[in-house]
DNA sequence: CACCAGGCAAGTA
DNA sequence: TACTTGCATGGT
């Protein structure tokens, strides 16, 4: 199968996989990039913006997280300076439309200071970690969970690091790549043993995979026009129509 | 009206 | 360790 986009710039030839899951995932990859199109995630532009929505979007649809951000600039309020001294409570009223507003503004409070306590405020200090301290860092953040700190290094450090959430355990335990009580880990191994190591693929594969959860395997599924619906094998479908 | 959304931590046994 | 529950607004 011909790769419709060259992912790296850094690569000459499309990536052929050696194992069966890696051609799973690289069809898979094709097919949606084919139907959506490149995304060129993430949907924020700076770095801080990007850990701040990670944030935000726990749980969280993302348009709701657009006015909360949208708010948080309106109140020069996207700069660590401004966030370390804002009080808990204020900031909890601005991001309200988030959701889960009090205990979100403590969880970025937590991370902001994380940076200054660490990092004296450095950000670019902190994105430069090696990634394993990086990650180590992030996750020992209350409030920063896998998916979060994942986030932040993937799309804010740009480090090859494949992010799963819902949607990834959702399509894939669907199509039978993985069991229903399939762990974060294991779905990130599955990609990331299987995948050249490739932080453009892996940000664009997410983002991807995030429009297909959306937009076609929610949770009442909507099959009949997925990219995927003939992206076997699929006998874990009992549950969808 | 009921249901859902790009998690995570705290509580319970 | 293995479940369960709280957190909350805004769109469909």
């Amino acid at each position: 199968m011909k790769r419709s986009l060259h992912i790296s710039n850094l690569e000459s030839e499309p990536f052929t996989p050696h194992t069966l899951s890696g051609q799973r995932l690289m069809e898979m990859f094709d097919l949606l990039l084919a139907h959506f199109g490149p995304q060129n995630w993430w949907p924020a532009k700076t770095e801080l913006e990007v850990m701040i929505g990670a944030i935000l979007t726990q749980n969280t649809n993302w348009t709701n997280v657009e006015k909360a951000i949208s708010n948080l600039k309106k109140m020069g309020l996207v700069s660590l300076d401004s966030l370390v001294s804002i009080p808990i409570e204020d900031l909890a009223k601005v991001i309200r439309p988030a959701g889960y507003y009090n205990i979100k503004a403590k969880r970025l409070k937590n991370l902001v200071d994380f940076i200054f306590d660490r990092y004296d405020g450095d950000l670019e200090g902190l994105l430069q970690e090696e990634t394993d301290l990086l990650r180590e860092g992030l996750l020992s953040v209350n409030g920063v969970g896998p998916e979060t700190a994942d986030s932040i290094i993937l799309y804010a450090a740009k480090r090859p690091l494949f992010v799963v959430d819902t949607y990834t355990h959702r399509i894939l335990s669907r199509h039978a790549m993985v069991g229903e009580d399939a762990t974060y880990y294991d779905l990130q191994g599955l990609f990331m043993d299987h995948l050249p190591e490739d932080a453009p693929l892996f940000n664009e594969f997410h983002a991807l995979i995030v429009l297909t959860g959306k937009n076609f395997c929610r949770k009442k599924p909507l099959c009949e026009d997925c990219p995927l619906n003939q992206w076997g094998p699929q006998d874990n479908m009992n549950d969808m129509i």
